[in-house]
DNA sequence: TAAATAGTGTCTGTAAGACAGTATACT
DNA sequence: AGTATACTGTCTTACAGACACTATTTA
């Protein structure tokens, strides 16, 4: 092949900027956490020492296609595999990122804590989970603020009518355990009874053996079917009200 | 400001191709339809002669936003000015264009059929609407064939629990008419007396006077209170079945 | 035995489904 | 009157909420 004549020789007008970045979530002290980077404070890039969802620009020659990236991105940070991982849209604009006209596309992930352990290697950047309310109120660098709100906004609204708080938790649960995750993400208490009836009805679990050892009485624990997909349930919780 | 020496002259790595891509429904003669457009046989462009849904490459000296540039799109196609519009997401990839490694922020949209006249002038390229079935079965440009069953899923699924199909009519319109669009886009029937005490319960449209003319009784019709977003139902259709 | 935690049972309320019935127009 | 269409009422069903109750462990 010709390199030196270009089979498409009319897309020489300027390209945006291409960025992922991640909203990785997770559970841990009793508080829905995010996972935000700092930016460098000794170089020339926007937004120096200002906190900052992970992420960064899309390497063309690494990365096969938006979700590699993602995962890439995950890995690099934490050294997490397979969590549960969705996209939440396309942020682009001329006025976000001083560099120029810039895009980014935006997913969010759900991993339990010992599973989004924090990776420090020589190159790496400053990193900790935040309380998300705490994180909300920090002024993020570029519209990593509107972006995160957008993430918690859907967490929570998913969180209403699908098995999605389960992918915060290891694995075996159990049903106390996982109501927990889903009272801390709700930030509201639900009624331990419709919620046992909810989650059992949904067939998504099977047991795993008694868990004894706490005070109190043991209680049966649980593994998921399928880790790579939610179950949706017929109604919200609180529809009554 | 010396544009001899950028303020930030590290992005000389490559840059995927950034487009809009457009989905835009309506319901016409009883079924589900979707705007292609048939990409020119006489270039280099990819896909020659090929059906494809409108879209094209970002203008970053025109579009301010992504957002701007889907309604830029639609107003180049069909004229219409404020529809219904929403996110449906991103894809990129190493392989989605030949031209290279390129990117697409998809939306769709929804209107009436009469407010989406299609415009043709000078440079209009070929373009017409097809009953979602049949532009699915097509072998369409790029990767568009995944990006309109994502949307057709995407809708049928929203229909079961909001009022998104009110979008796809003009007002003032009856409620059997309402119902009818339902019955469309779901491709199963709904049962009436339901399905009105959902509607009118949902508060969201405000009576327009009686509607004659027709066979049989006159019907009641409605506006929409809020013609930007849809109001979401406590529950999903048939949720018993 | 007391405390703590896990799990069940029963009643109520809401909204959907089924479907028969009534209302109002035109021919 | 007959037909077509619009609209209502009543009964049943599914499932969430409230909350009291039982079960099984440890201290």
């Amino acid at each position: 092949m010709n390199t030196s004549q270009p089979k498409y020789p009319l897309l020489t007008f300027p390209r945006p900027l291409v960025t992922v970045d991640m909203v990785m979530f997770t559970v841990l002290g009793g508080t829905l956490q995010v996972l935000l980077v700092k930016r460098p404070a000794d170089t020339d890039e926007p937004f120096p020492g200002k906190w900052a969802l992970p992420g960064g620009f899309v390497k063309i020659d690494e990365d096969d296609t938006l979700l590699d990236c993602a995962l890439r991105k995950l890995r690099e940070k934490t050294g997490v595999a397979a969590p549960y991982l969705e996209q939440l849209g396309s942020w682009g604009g001329a006025r976000r990122d001083p560099r120029g006209w810039s895009t980014t596309h935006c997913f969010y992930a759900l991993a339990p804590a010992q599973a989004m352990q924090l990776r420090s290697g020589a190159n790496a950047a400053e990193a900790a989970w935040f309380d998300v309310d705490v994180a909300s109120r920090k002024r993020l660098a570029f519209d990593h603020g509107e972006l995160l709100d957008a993430a918690v906004a859907r967490l929570r609204s998913k969180v209403e009518y699908t098995s999605l708080p389960a992918f915060l938790l290891e694995e075996p649960f159990t049903l106390p355990a996982l109501q927990h995750v889903y009272e801390v993400v709700l930030g509201r208490d639900v009624d331990k009874s419709a919620f046992r009836k909810r989650m059992l009805d949904g067939g998504f679990m099977e047991e795993a053996g008694m868990v004894a050892g706490g005070l109190g009485r043991p209680a049966m624990s649980y593994r998921l079917r399928d880790r790579s997909q939610a179950v949706l349930f017929p109604r919200t919780f609180n529809s009554t009200k």
